[in-house]
DNA sequence: TTAGGGTTAG
């Protein structure tokens, strides 16, 4: 044993021989003894090192791990993923992982895959667990092609597909609204039989389904899997509660928040947080109220997005001083409002054209770090062009580039929107080139406000280049698009070609809403065809679209204008009776009549009734 | 150490 012993150590010394710095003893000649107690001196010492060098890396490693709960931004984490990569020899790939997991979690997902890079030129070999990361992140970056790419990596390095990879390819075509292929990997998931979906697997279909607005669906979903004995979660009720209430439909989600109940599923922070959101869109504040006590009364408290969700809403009905109360509630609670607490407060006084309140209100997020995000921006921008303040407006624009925030379709179709607003499509039209140029593409919207701002601005022409340009891209043209089109038509004086265009509108499958209607009536009461415009007022009721209040104003405007003052009357009777009444313009018109005389006087209670 | 749920903008 000692000889096998002395033979390796002579191994390991002619080894280590070449390297001095390591503290290879010197050997006495002429000396076997002196070797052999040196070399074992040696031994001992070069193993302790080793123990020694290996338990401070251990150390090392733990020191930085430990830290890992403590990392709330992508700095932190990259400077502790790169002391890792220095380390000689590197860490185990889980502490990789966990590193990426913590950029994943805080949607740095390009990071991620740029870390995972250089993971990959150290030599690191990945495992399912980091694949998977991997696919996530190509995922929510809509890269669903790259994602493949590396399910096919997974399958050449040995691996099998685990649930979480199927799970995370049926979300990533979920976020790209690709239902098809969603649906297609879950049924060839439950026919291969060797993965079988699991809660989350139908938590994220429900999702998916949610998302697209399928509410039904989803439950049918739900029922699915009472069928089959599938314990159903909070969180799936969760998702279904949210996607009602954000629909309006608070009654279903009680109902199905008593079914949870009963089946001994506690709710929790968000249960409640939806429902109070379904309650506060409804205006129905008293119930609001009410789940806000139940809950504490079960000793769940409402967090911050519970008192998002009541200043937002408070805020878009109008009531922004309570929104503010609800604000310094928080503060006096230590609960520090965050960014959408902030921006939905901005939101209430932008639409209440208090522009100063709600850039002071964003001077504050500035002042508090790097609280503002694009939201925040696009909030304030859109206040200002609603106010036709485009260069406020425009200087914030410029301002995110400086800021390092993408100016996404979102924002720049709301700069667009503004500039349109104020008459500088020149301007709109720039933006709409710079995006392209750009690399991001216009979205239909993008198109239907470019449409709109065109139109309204009398360049027909162009507006029609535009339409062209849609139809060959094959965007989802709909009715509120053709609206646009037949309005633009008929304000540059072509009433027969809106006409045409109104009257074609079935052979394209599409039905005009009241507002084609309204477009439509108004073009027809500007040509001067004010019998045809009443004609159409009362097929749009035979055919089941009800007028409004714009309609109304429309063709009592379009009577009068055309000297039609008796049929005006006979009109604005019916617009009162139906509960209806007079805009600022239309006011202005009768005015004018009742100064001119021109009003029988029988129909003055009538039209006091009315204004 | 991986996958599903809540708050803000067009």
């Amino acid at each position: 044993m000692l000889k096998m012993m002395m033979r390796t150590n002579a191994a390991a010394s002619s080894y280590c021989s070449s390297s001095s710095s390591r503290g290879m003893p010197r050997l006495h000649p002429n000396s076997t003894v002196v070797f052999v107690n040196n070399y074992f001196a040696f031994f001992s010492r070069s193993q302790a090192s080793k123990a020694k060098n290996s338990r401070r890396r251990r150390t090392q490693i733990d020191q930085l791990a430990k830290d890992f709960p403590k990392i709330t931004n992508v700095e932190d984490a990259l400077k502790v993923f790169d002391r890792m990569l220095q380390l000689r020899p590197l860490p185990p790939l889980f502490r990789f992982t966990q590193v990426l997991c913590l950029v994943a979690r805080l949607k740095q997902y390009s990071t991620v895959i740029s870390s995972y890079n250089q993971m990959a030129v150290s030599g690191m070999v990945p495992d399912v667990y980091v694949l998977n990361i991997l696919i996530n992140c190509f995922c929510h970056l809509n890269q669903m092609g790259s994602s493949f790419s590396v399910l096919g990596k997974l399958f050449k390095l040995g691996f099998e597909p685990s649930v979480s990879t199927v799970n995370t390819l049926i979300n990533g075509f979920l976020l790209e609204n690709r239902v098809v292929e969603a649906a297609g990997i879950f049924n060839k998931m439950i026919k291969a039989g060797n993965c079988q979906p699991n809660a989350i697997t139908f938590g994220t279909l429900v999702k998916g389904l949610c998302m697209k607005g399928n509410n039904g669906a989803a439950i049918q979903l739900l029922r699915k899997m009472e069928e089959r004995a599938f314990k159903i979660d909070l969180i799936v009720y969760n998702t279904i509660i949210d996607s009602l209430c954000k629909d309006t439909l608070l009654v279903d989600a009680l109902n199905l928040f008593s079914e949870m109940i009963s089946r001994g599923i506690a709710p929790d922070v968000r249960t409640y947080t939806a429902l109070i959101q379904g309650a506060c869109k409804l205006g129905k504040w008293k119930e609001a109220t009410r789940l806000l006590k139940e809950m504490e009364s079960k000793n769940i408290f409402p967090n911050v997005h519970t008192f998002t969700v009541l200043v937002d809403t408070l805020c878009k009905e109008g009531m922004v001083v309570e929104a503010e109360g609800v604000v310094e509630m928080m503060i006096q609670r230590d609960m520090e409002p965050n960014v959408v607490t902030y921006s939905s407060l901005m939101n209430g006084y932008c639409l209440q054209g208090e522009m100063d309140k709600a850039k002071k209100v964003f001077e504050l997020m500035l002042s508090k770090g790097s609280m503002v995000n694009g939201f925040s921006y696009a909030i304030l921008i859109n206040g200002y062009c609603n106010q036709k303040k485009i260069d406020e407006a425009r200087m914030l624009f410029l301002d995110m580039s400086r800021m390092g925030l993408v100016q996404d379709n979102i924002i720049c179709n709301i700069i667009m929107d503004g500039f349109c607003k104020v008459g500088r499509t020149q301007d709109a039209q720039k933006v709409f080139f710079e995006m392209q140029t750009s690399g991001q593409l216009p979205d239909v919207i993008t198109y239907t406000v470019l449409l709109d701002g065109l139109c309204k601005n009398r360049q027909l022409s162009k507006a029609m280049q535009l339409f062209r340009e849609m139809e060959g891209k094959k965007l989802d043209i709909d009715i509120k698009i053709y609206s646009i089109l037949i309005n633009g038509l008929c304000i540059a004086g072509k009433i027969k070609s809106a006409r045409d265009l109104f009257c074609g509108l079935s052979s394209k499958g599409l039905q005009p809403d009241v507002v084609t209607h309204n477009v439509m009536i108004n073009g027809l009461c500007l040509g001067g065809l004010t019998s045809e415009a009443e004609e159409l007022l009362i097929e749009m009721e035979e055919k089941g679209c009800s007028p409004n209040d714009r309609t109304y104003n429309t063709i009592i405007r379009g009577l009068i204008n055309n000297n039609e003052t008796s049929r005006a009357m006979v009109l604005i009777r019916q617009m009162v009776e139906k509960g209806f009444s007079a805009d600022v313009s239309t006011m202005e018109l009768i005015v004018n009549l009742l100064c001119k005389d021109e009003v029988d006087p029988a129909l003055l209670p009538l039209i006091r009734k009315s204004l």
